[in-house]
DNA sequence: CCAGTGCGTAAGTTGCCACTAACGGTAAGT
DNA sequence: ACTTACCGTTAGTGGCAACTTACGCACTGG
């Protein structure tokens, strides 16, 4: 979760969203060297968020759905219970006007 | 989206999430001051996340549930294309297996 | 009107993290 | 074996952001 804090990630997800891609190929668009990528694969990996998978000297990189998931649930979790106090406030709000 | 990157803002979105709380109550309990508070709560009121309404002398915060909304839609489909594109990659091996 | 409470803001400092440059390691082609 | 492609790692640096301290403002009660 503390991954998705920096934007140069937030891009590479974004990168990976509808498919695999190598590192150098992942670089090749981004603002940044290819060294500083791999770090950030490597956050991202430790994270839960990406998985590689090697191929001949490249290296695919691809979005980690079980490490997405858990982000999710979370995230869902968070939400219904947000959404709970914010209609338990108005329903509190409407009884005062009761009075 | 970017707020969200700071370990002391989750806590404090996590605080909020039953409910509004001031920012004194806020920071009792957080290990940082009540000023580093304010400034986070700043954050992420520029960001959409929380609004506040005033009672008194003090300030209520709450979760703001428009703001919150959007990053769940913005999640949702980005959890959408992952999916697709994990489960074109699961069939795509699996017709390798039959030639 | 005068404390006291509850917050926001400005200024200044420190620590961390994202980045580049240089190097080493592995796999494939010739 | 030599070369080339592709990538990870390390060391070192710069900039930013989170923090504290001090201050000022708005509101309330006496």
């Amino acid at each position: 979760m503390d991954a998705l804090g920096d934007g140069t990630r937030r891009q590479i997800l974004e990168r990976l969203r509808r498919g695999p891609m190598a590192v150098g190929e992942l670089a090749q668009g981004l603002p940044v060297s290819r060294p500083a990528v791999s770090q950030h694969l490597r956050v991202l990996k430790g994270a839960g968020l990406v998985a590689e998978r090697r191929d001949g000297t490249r290296r695919l990189y691809r979005v980690d759905t079980d490490g997405l998931a858990e982000v999710r649930e979370y995230f869902e979790s968070f939400w219904a219970d947000v959404l709970a106090a914010f209609e338990a406030a108005a329903e509190a709000e409407a009884e005062m006007e009761d009075e």
